[in-house]
DNA sequence: TTGTATGCGTTATCAT
DNA sequence: ATGATAACGCATACAA
């Protein structure tokens, strides 16, 4: 073919060439800033004629600049999280940033590799959800963690949980509970779903209800749920009126354990799940659940990750969650 | 602070300045190339002690290569899609690539924008779940799109969308059905999941069963459904043992519409679906339905996109699909 | 084998 | 306001 010099996209020397200009004057245009009106029209022509693109690994080299920020999250199959990304990737679009999305199967090792993988890829930021207690994240990074505290000078963002937890106890009380029980897995991690537990409690103090606890760690068998509510049952009839369960998947099992017990949900017993998750992401709620903002841990997150250098870093950002009726609930008929 | 000169992480130059060698060393080394064994140490020495990276932009600039593939996809709250995406990450991870997620919110416009930012990105490819039917894709650009034959010269991915049909028929068939229903509802773009209603037909044909069909567009109430069922509800009684629905969700919202006509299921009425979607992601089935290999979808997908420009690409594969009960069938007792 | 020099596409600093 | 030129960090012919 002669030569074999580029097939490839058009650069701004050639836009430069067609309109007649120099590279600057086309840098210029590309970017904004003031140019002659006779010169930006050719340019702009000349750009519109090839199809012409910035090329933005150039432009990042440049800069120091990728408008690229890495998401991390254990994975996209648990609903929260799904719900999670989908709205990082439309704040972050918004605002013209591309995201590189990172799944860690809540493999401390791999979150370590991708922090890692990010700084070599000269990302402008990373949002993480992670897991692993000594991230290393190496300075010069901006870091913006979701539902945990990693040190006081990285952004934390999370749904105010412990009002998660008081609320719950408070609609479980107004809905006519007298005596609950809070069921809880999840790692020993110091995170803050954590503080769902003591705003649970704190309500519970507050609104009257004597309250029992079923708390399970990372390893432990779900049939220990099981078995606590079968040491609860006497004549058919369960120890407790309510149910606040650590999140939605917790409480749908445990309402399959139910059933199984013969425990009518919600005639004998009222359950309260927390995210807000939602059946195919867009219909029915999976059960009456204290919902997570995720648009807004998204909207917040992305703002304070790209903000200005200069303006404050807030160590933590809670973010107001609502309660919504999923049917595992008796609400008043309105 | 005196000179504001590289505050930033280190670079090859760095690194060939503490081992005493030069550029290209460092750059063999990196590369794997051949490389005297002392000096590979020293290099490999003064790597780790800078905790140096290569510059994967820098990189990208020049080899025109940037180990990145853009994805599209409607959006992550649709389980399919959260399923694919997930598998897709992690067959691009093994191999060593990133992935740019773009959510399309189902936009034809967006789903142009963003190729054509991608072509901007210089991703190495993309792989596209799309709709939009004039999609311009540009030349040297590679893209493998999933559930949609764009052209002859571009590979589609998709589960075997008419075997999916005709099995869903046999399984009815095998279940005790004799008349049965297909709900459908979708896009009027010609995509492979089209397929699922002529492969049920077949089935149908092939197993004996007489058949009827409800057949959604786009922009329709979906209560159209309802009075389907109602119009074909006589005392009490269905004209339909069986319904194939077009995907899980409308499964889910059809069973919900027998639920209120009062007809049980899968006592008086089985439904099938599609997709094989799961409460959370890995607890049980959502319903009994044909279940997409996403896994394999993915990794096909990954390999067609990156494989060696001089291989022939298939036009369409079709990945085998497996059905699973999720308890809206009579499975008999094992 | 190892070092040197040039260029990738863009931005930024200069003169003009 | 515009044009020439030098980096940015890396790869790669080419020379040593």
């Amino acid at each position: 073919m002669g030569l074999n010099k580029k097939p490839s996209v058009p650069t701004m020397k050639d836009v430069a060439q067609l309109a007649g200009v120099s590279l600057g004057t086309v840098s210029n245009v590309v970017r904004g800033l003031p140019v002659g009106e006779e010169y930006r029209e050719k340019v702009e022509n000349a750009i519109r004629t090839l199809n012409y693109k910035v090329n933005s690994y150039a432009q990042g080299l440049k800069a120091d600049r990728t408008n690229t920020v890495a998401v991390l999250v254990p994975n996209l199959v648990s609903p929260f999280f799904a719900y999670l990304v989908n709205d990082i990737s439309r704040a972050l679009t918004k605002r013209s940033y591309r995201m590189i999305l990172y799944c860690t199967s809540y493999n401390p090792k791999l979150e370590q590799e991708y922090v890692n993988l990010a700084r070599q890829n000269k990302v402008d930021g990373i949002i993480g959800l992670t897991y692993n207690p000594k991230l290393i994240l190496g300075e010069g990074l901006r870091f913006v963690s979701i539902d945990r505290c990693i040190s006081p000078s990285i952004s934390c963002v999370a749904s105010d949980n412990f009002q998660g937890g008081r609320l719950a106890a408070e609609k479980l009380a107004e809905l006519g509970c007298r005596h609950v029980a809070f069921f809880r897995i999840g790692s020993v991690l110091d995170n803050e779903p954590n503080k769902r537990k003591a705003g649970f409690e704190d309500g519970c103090r507050a609104f009257g209800l004597s309250y029992d606890m079923k708390i399970l760690e990372d390893g432990d068998d779900q049939m220990e749920w099981y078995h606590f509510l079968e040491d609860h049952l006497h004549d058919g009839k369960l120890d407790f009126d309510g149910i606040f369960c650590v999140n939605d998947v917790t409480a749908h099992i445990n309402i399959g354990f139910l059933n199984r017990l013969g425990v009518k949900v919600p005639d004998d017993v009222q359950v309260i799940g927390y995210d807000g998750t939602r059946r195919f992401g867009d219909l029915e709620y999976e059960c009456s659940t204290i919902v997570q903002p995720t648009k807004e841990m998204a909207e917040m997150s992305v703002q304070l990750l790209l903000q200005d250098d200069s303006a404050i870093r807030p160590p933590l950002v809670c973010l107001p969650v609502t309660y919504a009726a999923g049917g595992t609930t008796k609400e008043p008929i309105e």
